[in-house]
DNA sequence: GTGGTCTAGACCACT
DNA sequence: GTGGTCTAGACCACA
């Protein structure tokens, strides 16, 4: 089951945290193929959100092919599998390091502190 | 000095991307105490942005004391010294890190992956 | 130009008619490559709509690599060609033709028939 | 015998689809006037649907005089003629073919392709 | 000026 | 009960 978890400090909007969250739970696999999603009324109020804030996340993904939703029945974790593709992984790899190197550099922290720092980070995932 | 450049399609304002490569400046030793930018007219021509997006990053530099603007000659980056703090520069690090293993997540990339790739950028930054 | 037309009583929603039109104007040349659209407050003006109701037609078009926005610039066609290639395109047509002899098929409708109405359309499109 | 079959993914409602199906049985000569029909709860089973879902198509093609239901013996297809005038089904044949030129211009098909695609189709149908 | 997000609340369609 | 659509109106962020 996910946890959702709003941050209204973050900056980021909420719509986008859930799509991130559920993206997360599929990534670490917490979340599989055929999973029921809750309902948009059921998170809505969970989240303490509005019901159109939950549909509009949930909207994005079924767009994107992530999730299907049946009228009706509710909404689901794709069965369609989100192919993402070893090379596309390894561009995502990159342009997300080199990102992250610039930010860094940005307050003067080197690479090196990047990966002493990232070693706290190493047992997770799944 | 500075050559600026923006992606539109970044999802990152322009604004905050012109305060970036300042910083990143900065932080490489590209631009040193004491070094003028471009005046805010020349840079929007430059970038093809509108003057007050320049204005709202200088404006901003200005406010965090790393950047001096002399009425009548022009901006500089700042002769106080930007001490980042041992505590906050901390705090950034970590910070980035949480963002990004987050980021790197949602597509499968472990955080262990997230290393091996930045050991390659280990040489660079100042 | 694009002319959009709404139909309150074809059963279509508001929102995918407008994605509809601008679909149709790209297929058929009407608009190309980085032409700006309508904003969403003039595009929501002229068909009587809410804000919302245009905000959430290009914004399933950003979603799909179609559109671009620039937050405080506006709304443009993607650069980014959309390739739908032959081979989907292929399979799109057959797709559509069984869809096509189904629904003809259930009023009495043959082949031949629809063959023969089409052939009034045969003039158009670019 | 009809062979029921549901896609979920097609967007179009079970009811609908399941209308759709004995129109088309009965524009194929598959059924016949005075064939009975699978209970609401057989069906209802066999397609893995809510019973309410059945009933609402039966209960819509007897409005149109299609079905006719003995209570407690079944449902049948209609004796009665289902007489679709030829006014009625050349405006039918306009709809869909306007319906279908439009979804195919949406991915750059032109009526003439349309056409040729549809010849395939010629020999079928009653 | 541009688009982005969110709320409150309504009504509809489908299972 | 489920999701889908739409409105009215507010406030924010960016150029």
């Amino acid at each position: 089951m996910l946890e959702f978890q709003l941050d209204p400090r973050s900056g980021v909007p909420f719509y986008r945290q859930i799509i991130d969250q559920i993206r997360f739970g599929m990534a670490t696999g917490r979340v599989k193929v055929g999973d029921q999603l809750p309902t948009v009324r059921a998170l809505a109020v969970q989240l303490k959100v509005n019901l159109n804030t939950v549909t509009k996340a949930y909207k994005e993904l079924e767009i994107q092919k992530i999730l299907e939703t049946q009228q009706g029945t509710g909404t689901f974790i794709g069965t369609v599998k989100v192919n993402v593709s070893a090379k596309e992984k390894r561009a995502k790899l990159k342009s997300i390091c080199e990102d992250y190197v610039n930010a860094a550099a940005v307050y003067g922290i080197t690479p090196k502190q990047l990966i002493d720092e990232l070693k706290k980070y190493e047992g997770e995932s799944k």
